[in-house]
Formats: structure tokens, sequence, C-alpha cells
DNA sequence: TGCGAATATTCGGATAATCGAATATACTAA
DNA sequence: TTAGTATATTCGATTATCCGAATATTCGCA
């Protein structure tokens, strides 16, 4: 039960696009366009990413006018990133390596 | 690049099977087949999940003679989990309700 | 009213994850 | 050697995730 929620995070989190997502958000409150042009990547792409943060209640947002801000609903997952890049540099040779095994398992995307 | 690597151990943690195996290996080095015991698993389906948490590096294996011992590399990942719990609990209204949403959009597992 | 910008949703195809069943491998002990 | 236990791997079917293209929706402004 707690398992399953934490494994929900978690899953949200497992898409670099969606944790480039939170990394910019950490700065505070920003517009959806505004994370699309820091990301450069598709519109309805980022709508998507941001629908799956929405449903996790990991983002919150805000219409105001045209546009719609979002901002990290709590800090904690901040810290969970700060822990990874720990973990990640703790890793760092293994990680490395590691890296490149799971890219030659799915090569060329 | 870092964003990668963290979205590959995410997306590792990102099931709850493998949430529980980190859960057990916690405690210090336990077989694979008292992991299976304690979670009440197919053996292929615990050989699977053991597998995905070495191939991120996760955890280290031992053999001794029949058996294989598992334990986590780095215990940042317990912290990890004790963060989440922390989200959890400062969500727990919100949280209860998400995971009756996401549970919604696939019933019946 | 109608147009354009910002954002969200839906659709379809491609790839990946998951499971149990079956099988393979490695080791121990008789 | 043979039998039995522990673990890993492979296979095929099912379900989930991901992306871009197309389409909707919502709002501000001329």
């Amino acid at each position: 039960m707690l398992r399953e929620y934490k494994a929900s995070i978690f899953q949200a989190l497992a898409h670099p696009t969606r944790i480039a997502i939170v990394e910019v958000l950490r700065e505070g409150e920003v517009s959806a366009r505004a994370i699309q042009d820091r990301l450069g990547i598709e519109q309805a792409n980022l709508s998507q990413h941001l629908a799956i943060l929405r449903s996790r209640q990991i983002v919150a947002h805000r219409k105001e006018g045209n546009q719609v801000f979002y901002s990290l609903r709590h800090r904690v997952l901040g810290k969970v990133l700060d822990l990874m890049r720990q973990y990640f540099q703790a890793n760092l040779a293994d990680a490395a390596q590691m890296l490149d095994e799971v890219r030659a398992e799915r090569p060329a995307r």
C-alpha cells in the first residue's frame, strides 16, 4: 500500500524529461511555455509529462489568464534528487559503466 | 546524461515488489530464497526483479554454496525511501486519494 | 464576433515492462 | 553418477509507456 504509493512516485520520476521538469521547478513557479522553451521539447509531449506529474500530485498548477504556472508541491522531492546526486557521485565509475550497458541494450533512440 | 542515470534508478524502484526487496535488504544481507519467502512471490518473478536491481547496481550479490546473498550497495537509497515516507505522511489525505485514482485507471491487477 | 496564443487531450504505432510457465545452470549430498 | 535444492534465463502473451500528429479547449484582444 505504502509501497504502491512510493512506486507510483518513482515511476513518475522515471523519465529524464520529468526529472528535468522537476529540476526547473525547484527554482520556483514556471509557466508551461517557459518550461517548454527551456527543455526544447514538443508542446504536446511536455503537456503529457506534466499531466503525469499532476496525477501524482507532484506539482501544483495555477491558471493565470492564458497561462498555467506550475510549481513543486513539496520540497522533499528536491531533496530526493539531491540524494540521488550524492548516490551518483558515490558510484561515479560504476554508474558510467552501468549507463553504457543500459544504453547498449536499447540503442539509438 | 545525469538525468538519464537518475531516471534509470527511479525506474528500477518504480515497482512495489522492488521497493519491498530494497526494504528487506535494508536489514542486511539476505538470501534470494529468504526474500522470496518473505514476499511470497514466484521464484522466477523475484529473480527477474533482482536482475533489474543488479543491472542498476543497486544491490550487490555474493554466492555462498548453493545460495546467493543480496545486499544494498548504498544506504542512501534507504534514505530516499525514508524521505518518501515523510512525503507520503505530509500528504496523507491527498496521497490516499491519488492512489485511488491511479488504481482506478488500471483496475484489478 | 473572430483570431491567435497557450495549454490539454486523443489517437495510433512503436517500444518496453510484467508475469507465469518452462527450462537451464550451479551446487550439495547421497 | 544421480537426485534435489537454489537461482537464473528464456519465451510468449498481456498490458503499459512513449512519442508526434491532429484536434480541442480556454482565454485575451482587435
